[in-house]
DNA sequence: AGAATGATCCTCT
DNA sequence: GAGGATCATTCTC
């Protein structure tokens, strides 16, 4: 079941905590490939100092200005594209970053695609998924609504099993929790690390 | 185990 | 012309 548009006409926080379990999906030229969200990261707003509407509209963070439930796509560092989930209402800038998921369907293709066969390093950050999944820029205003790219409904966490912590990869804004993820999963950007020896 | 670095390019000043 | 919501590899302790 595709997630409906009020899905995403909610404050941030709350969109990004109810992302996590719910299935992303892309159905590409070359196959489909779908995962398990489990962690994701809130940008809220002009008052938000690490997200790219706090330094005004521009034809690039046009996206996330726009209706919510639309995919905001954008490449960064000259390597990698990230996808975005843009959400309140009309107007206001905000969204959800999409930091992992968990391989569910399309794994060969993933693997292919990343050169990887380690299950959990396959899509375990937002670069990462990108190119797992096959993500690029001409998916940027895609409607998860109903178009080759989808979020479609999962598995609910409850409270006691999602963390929150600061922000990864940004030089303001640290000081807010908006990054939320699945406690236990070997999914996530820290998790599934080669273990510690002692 | 943690810090530093190179790859690489689009966007805005 | 600088810098960025990254990743993999190489360094240094």
């Amino acid at each position: 079941m595709v997630l409906k548009r009020s899905f995403y006409e909610r404050p941030t926080l709350e969109v990004a905590r109810k992302l996590l379990g719910k299935i992303l999906k892309h159905k590409s030229p070359q196959g489909i490939t779908s995962g398990k969200i489990v962690e994701a990261e809130a940008y809220i707003g002009p008052d938000d100092p690490a997200c790219h509407a706090s330094k005004g509209r521009t034809p690039r963070n046009e996206v996330m200005f726009g209706q919510p439930g639309h995919a905001y796509v954008y490449f960064n560092y000259g390597m990698y594209y990230l996808l975005n989930v843009v959400t309140e209402r009309e107007g206001f800038p905000a969204a959800v970053l999409i930091r992992a998921i968990e391989p569910t369907e399309g794994i060969e293709l993933m693997s292919t695609r990343r050169r990887c066969f380690e299950l959990t390093q396959l899509a375990n950050g937002p670069g990462k998924l990108c190119v797992a999944m096959g993500i690029d820029k001409s998916l940027n205003g895609a409607d998860l609504c109903g178009s080759a790219l989808i979020i479609e409904d999962g598995q609910e966490y409850s409270d006691a099993s999602i963390l929150w912590a600061p922000r990864i990869g940004i030089k303001h804004g640290r000081d807010k929790l908006w990054r939320c993820y699945v406690a236990d999963g070997k999914f996530t950007t820290s998790g599934g690390r080669p273990a510690r020896r002692s």
